[in-house]
Formats: C-alpha cells, structure tokens, sequence
DNA sequence: TATAATAGTTGACAAAAGCAACTATAAATG
DNA sequence: CATTTATAGTTGCTTTTGTCAACTATTATA
C-alpha cells in the first residue's frame, strides 16, 4: 500500500492547522494553553493526566501550565473525592468567557478558509472528514 | 453554515499529526528541521525566503537552523547566479540519505496507522483526503 | 503490611522560537 | 543615474516552550 498520497495529505493538513494556530489573534495564551481550555471547556472534570494524554505533553510542563492558567483566574482544579491524587480541572467564569472568544475566533478563521464554497460543496466536505476520521480511526498512542 | 464539525475534524487531525510528529524516532531533529530537509528533498533550489513562508518560521530561526543544518553537513547554499542576496538550498547527499530514512520511517508510522484497512477502505480514504484538499484550498496566509 | 504504581509538583536545564537591529544586494522612483 | 525603498539573510538578545529526573502524597496490589 502506497502511503505517498496520506502523506502529502497529512503535509498540506499541517499548513491549514499550522496558520490556524499561529497567531491566536491578540490573545497572549500559547496554543497548548488555547487547546486546554478548549478541552476543559469541552469536558469538565478532566484531570491532568488525562489531558497530558490526550495532547501527548509532559506532566510537568502541563503542571506549570496549569498553575499558570489557575493564577490567572482562568481554570480551577478541585480535589476529586474519591482519589485524592486527582484534580478535576474546570473553567471559571472568567475562563468561560474567553473560552468563547477563542472559539468565536476559531470559527470565523474556519470561515474565511472556506467562504467562497457553497452549501453543495460543505456537505461534501463534512462527508470527506467523517471518512477519514472513521478509517484511520484513533490517532496511535506514542510508540 | 456551522463550522462545528470542521473544528472537530480540526482536532482530531491535530492529534494524527502531533503524534506523527513527536517522537522522530532516535533522530535528533526538531520537528521543524524534519520538514525543512524534506520539503528541500522535494524541492531543490527553494530559498530560505519561501521556507519562511511555506512553514510560516521566523526568518532569523529560519537563518540559524540553515546554518546548523550546514554545519551538520545535511544541506549545502548556493548563492543565486541571478540574485546575490538569496541562496538557493539543497540536500548533501548525506542530507539525500537523511531524508530517505526519515521517509521510511514516515510511510511506516503510516502503515501502522492504518494497518488495518483493507483495499477498499485505502481507496476510499484517498478520495476523501482529495476532495478536502480540492474543497478547502490553499492554506490561508496569516492575517 | 510492605511494595509498587499513580497524579501531580518542583528544580535545573535545554531546545525552540521571536524580535529588533544590522549588512548586502536589488528594485523602484524621481 | 542618484537616492530612496524593499528584500534576503544574519546576528545578538530575550522569552517561551519543553524535557528530565527526583520528590510528595495518595492509592492499588501482592
């Protein structure tokens, strides 16, 4: 099986995500912490470990990470009640607002990407990802 | 039009690629330079100036991995016949056996990925990663 | 109960990236 | 053609991001 082709794919997919990251518009938060708060917006009751997981970082990195978005009053991590190990991560009011403007933003990027295709066009695209997520099915856990 | 499911797919495809992309197996390249050599290796005399753009790297980061990848002796810089301020860059042939060995190791990764489909499905995937790439367009330049 | 495993933290450090000022060439403009 | 402006690439300096290993507290396992 010829894997030149996903390749290719996989290259071109990198650039759409890659401008789509950079740049997170006039909000100083790194992608990482963009991601998280996405995350933890999108599934409350997350823990730490789960999330390093889930974005393959270190657990000390998304320690610190997570001090940081604590300090700034955007996340608050709870102590879970039956593993003491365990802090359930969740977005404060504050994070939530933000939260929204990033994906505001994400969306109205996402936009512009395809403003000029038509309804036809959308529902074929959206066909095209469901195949592939369900094909290559979950990404492979390191090694 | 609801750009909920694209960011989905957006998501998920980040998680296929950063696993794809940590872990250059007991190379020690960064990520970035991994690209570099291969889009060099894809195509000879680009510059240093379209690098920049292509993979949206900051100049002068752009200009010290040059430099490293030179000392290293994976890629050589031609000063252009035409235009003196650019150089036009290429692989050694140490570079050229670089690149392939970090192609293999790419393809596998990918049939691991995948290594469970079947004909059909492959065929399958290929057209849905087309029909993104057809629908979606160039990668937006930033801003 | 002793041993091992797990979630998260911390310190020390290294790698990756960004910014601004600079050099040299080339292009544009009067 | 002389002067200004733009461009490719370089360099010094700094910040951000990420890694690694050792550590604490708690939970699971033998």
């Amino acid at each position: 099986m010829d894997v030149q082709k996903i390749r290719a794919f996989n290259r071109y997919y990198a650039r759409v995500l890659g401008v789509f990251d950079k740049k997170y518009l006039g909000v100083d938060f790194s992608v990482t912490e963009v991601r998280i708060i996405g995350e933890i917006g999108r599934n409350s009751s997350l823990t730490a470990k789960e999330l390093e997981e889930y974005l393959s970082v270190d657990k000390g990195y998304m320690s610190r990470m997570m001090q940081n978005l604590e300090k700034k009053g955007l996340i608050e991590r709870v102590k879970s009640e039956t593993d003491a190990r365990e802090k359930h991560l969740r977005l404060t009011e504050e994070g939530r607002k933000l939260n929204e403007i990033l994906e505001e933003k994400a969306d109205q990027r996402i936009l512009r990407q395809i403003y000029n295709i038509n309804e036809e066009e959308y529902k074929v695209l959206l066909g095209a990802m469901e195949t592939i997520e369900k094909i290559m099915g979950q990404p492979m856990k390191e090694e």
